[in-house]
DNA sequence: GCTGCAATGTAGCGATGATACACAGAAGCG
DNA sequence: CGCTTCTGTGTATCATCGCTACATTGCAGC
């Protein structure tokens, strides 16, 4: 009836219905307490018929996971343009805080794309999680990574989501100082200090010394050093030793 | 009919009928792949009708809560005798690993207590804080904390829930090393050294070595170490050192 | 203009969470 | 024992839910 003279304007009919669905869906969404909606709810706010919704979603599911895309890949968008920073680490930091802050501010969008267990299909989590791969491959390029890349997204990811749940769960506010927290010791544990400011001293002899004592040390706790500590220890070994040639290292 | 002669025995019939939904849930819950189950399915496998189900637990949000305090609470008393450890550290890495191996082992519970915003009637994850929050506060009273309890408490659930989830989301192996990582860099940021450990094991080799990579230690900031990390690194190579006559053997 | 295809509305199915109502059995009391 | 009362349970049913078979509409290409 009315569609059509939309519909000549610009982008297909079809297009426009999806897009109508998935804004009323993501309307419920935010509305809704419990952090569902019905079918039925989201066909009639989008002055659609239920065919219609699972002609282009398949199924609930598929409509959840497309709003959730949607609106998680708009808001990385729209704030992406404040990522301009030449610094890895500092993007890293600010995708973190933006990663949180829609977490807080779209709950019921977050609990679904985190709160519960892949079903078989690929979601905006891991589009996510792809993103943040690629992003710590690129702070393993710039030599500031102590783990693997994907060991550190791994981490990274875990680390935001407990919070960003945490946060949801105990109703807290979204500038509370518990994300930056967790945020600062996992990036203590994942990203290594600039290369080095001066020229580092580094002889072929503190290297061998260092894999020697790495060889040699137990699993457990050394001597007066805690487990943690010795955790500590051997990593840092690990890092000592492995300068042998490329130690010198020059700043870009 | 029949459960007149096992009431009469032991416990009141509810009791009897009250466990038997329970169990009969939790078992359905564990061999669910979607994570969910329907009432009729419990009321069938646990042999009573729908009003009974609902004069027990109100509705099925209440079951679920019931199902997963109980089934939390039974994990965490069947292995609290491990946790009997003197050391307040040693009691929190293990709660940690117990709370993860639960989660690995029980997604569809585990999701349920931690993967949805709480709907205003406390669960069992909120029990489970407050426990986490008294062990911190003995770690606070043992003076082996940085920051406020409740601070930690935050930081602990929030990285532990985080690895958990997504564990289960990414069907990865319970002795995957990721939760060990995260557990040890908040460990790392929550924790502070001890006082003075106990006899720990030292070779001769170990503190040669030591002794050998402190003379090589320069003063500056060392390779990929930064100049606080080289300080911290070169004080636990003189303890280790040290250790060299007074090491293996243990004080009377 | 006709046909094929994608998109949409009408009507309804099966399953689900939850409930109104009545019955059963134990407890208390004469 | 008879009577009442209350908790616990079964029978039958409701409203809603996700979803779909089928028919209809509108648009493209021959």
């Amino acid at each position: 009836m009315y569609h059509r003279y939309i519909a000549a304007k610009e982008a297909s009919s079809a297009q426009r219905t999806r897009v109508l669905i998935i804004d009323a869906a993501a309307d419920l969404l935010a509305a809704s307490a419990s952090g569902d909606f019905s079918t039925r709810e989201v066909c009639d706010a989008a002055g659609v018929a239920a065919p219609t919704l699972y002609h282009h979603f398949g199924d609930k599911d598929g409509l959840l996971r497309e709003v959730a895309a949607d609106r998680f890949s708009r808001y990385l968008t729209r704030k992406q343009a404040l990522e301009a920073t030449g610094d890895p680490v500092e993007d890293f930091l600010r995708g973190w805080d933006m990663h949180v802050e829609f977490g807080v501010t779209n709950p019921a969008l977050y609990t679904i794309m985190y709160g519960r267990p892949m079903d078989g299909r690929t979601g905006p989590a891991d589009h996510a999680h792809a993103v943040l791969v690629t992003k710590m491959r690129d702070l393993e390029r710039a030599g500031r990574l102590r783990i693997p890349a994907e060991t550190a997204a791994d981490m990274v990811a875990s680390a935001a989501v407990g919070v960003t749940l945490h946060l949801i769960r105990t109703r807290a506010a979204a500038d509370d100082h518990l994300s930056a927290i967790v945020r600062d010791a996992v990036t203590a544990a994942v990203i290594s200090p600039p290369a080095v400011p001066g020229a580092p001293p580094v002889t072929p002899q503190l290297v061998r010394a260092a894999a020697r004592l790495e060889a040699e040390m137990p699993h457990g706790p050394v001597g007066t050093l805690r487990a943690s500590e010795t955790t500590l220890l051997r990593e840092w070994l690990a890092q000592l030793s492995a300068l042998s040639s490329a130690a010198g290292g020059d700043p870009p």
